[in-house]
DNA sequence: AACTATTTATAAGA
DNA sequence: TTCTTATAAATAGTT
């Protein structure tokens, strides 16, 4: 994409290899962006430069928690701080608990997401789906009362915006009124001009006659907000 | 790039959405390689699409070090205070990180048992949803094939049983006989005293007659096996 | 940082 | 899914 081939090598010149990382590094971090928002994905991108400076991009600023899922995804039972320094043996006993316990944690959570299961016996496996469906329940009902707050709300502005427009569609009249007083006024003062058209009454609800700019009414306003787009799936379940 | 202009938001269109995917998926992958190569940088690059199934790419497919080396830098990025006050810094720097990604696995378990919800947002409470919903079919597929693999063995020992029962009275039987027999004998040899009650023949199946303990025999064995009583449950699902 | 000439990526269609 | 193709985007080299 360029004036000319590239080779997949590493770039030989400074200046150059560092402008081509500032350009290629906003291009990826924006192609992050973009599957994630298009097609629902769940991105965590991390670039160091020669340098090693930080550059990172995560679907919803969730860069953690993406990792976290990513830890459990990749079945992982090595260790944990396995790197770097463990020639210091001095592991302190608080230490040494908190790993203890971390790893249970991991475990169960393993467990939770539904990996690891061949080391459970049927008991335990029954326990886990108890948990994991209560669970369930719990956030799918959590799910829809966020869904009927946000129901709730979009109605209360809709009722707002429909309040507004016929405040509109009144004043609209009003002035039809006006204007058509002002034309009989004008039919009795005057002969009439058989090619003069009178304007056609308007209708109530279309006011957009007496603007100039291309501005959406609060009908439209309404009709866009309806629900948000991500919402629409949920409606189903 | 493409025969129209796409605006940013997510496809709605499932099909549209998944080749869409695919599609970006390959071309964001390839440029994470290329950059990595191009500006000698080191990229760590994790999707998970809308179903949960990964996708990954890492420089020197090292994911695990650019995660570690990722949670250093940010890590030191937040805590700059904290690492610098102890003497003995790398331990501490282990310390707290391992403290820290504790708190996060707590946090996530909370979750994953339904608690502590309020502080998720819809999309979060989605991902939880279909991590756990995912998880559960893991479980009771696995419950399923431990109690398909339970009835078999059940059925085997229950078979090897039958078999044992049958020599047994296969064995009774010749007895029978053989007491018969001499009984035969011994009316040929005295007279018959009419207050003695010979004991009736023994049924074929049951041999407990012949021993004194209160001993379970095979068959109640297996009858007393059949199924544990917390598996009865699951026999309808 | 701006500007193009080109190469790439990819949306839509098959 | 894969291929094709028209077109939008990205970007290499240049200013």
């Amino acid at each position: 994409m360029g004036r000319g081939r590239v080779q997949l090598k590493r770039i030989e010149n400074k200046i150059n290899r560092q402008v081509t990382f500032s350009k290629r590094r906003s291009g990826l971090l924006k192609k992050a962006h973009e599957i994630s928002v298009l097609c629902d994905a769940e991105v965590a991108l991390i670039v160091f430069s020669t340098k090693g400076k930080l550059f990172e991009y995560s679907t919803d600023s969730c860069m953690e928690r993406i990792l976290e899922r990513y830890e459990r995804y990749s079945y992982a039972d090595r260790q944990l701080v396995a790197t770097g320094s463990e020639t210091n043996g001095s592991w302190t006993l608080e230490h040494a608990k908190l790993k203890a316990r971390m790893e249970v944690l991991q475990r169960n959570q393993r467990h939770f997401m539904g990996e690891d299961l061949d080391t459970l016996s049927l008991k335990e496996l029954q326990s886990v789906e108890q948990q994991i469906d209560s669970a369930l329940k719990h956030i799918r009902s959590r799910k829809n009362q966020l869904m009927y707050e946000s129901i709730a709300e979009l109605q209360k502005k809709s009722k707002a915006l429909q309040e507004q427009n016929n405040q509109f569609a009144k004043k609209v009249k009003e002035k039809e009124k006006e204007i058509a007083q002002q034309n009989q006024k004008e039919q009795q003062n005057h002969i009439i001009d058989s090619s003069t058209v009178l304007p056609p009454p308007m209708q109530s609800l279309n006011i957009r006659g007496n603007r100039d700019e291309d501005e959406t009414t609060p009908m439209q306003n309404l009709a866009n907000a309806v629900l948000p787009s991500w919402m629409i799936p949920y409606l189903n379940e």
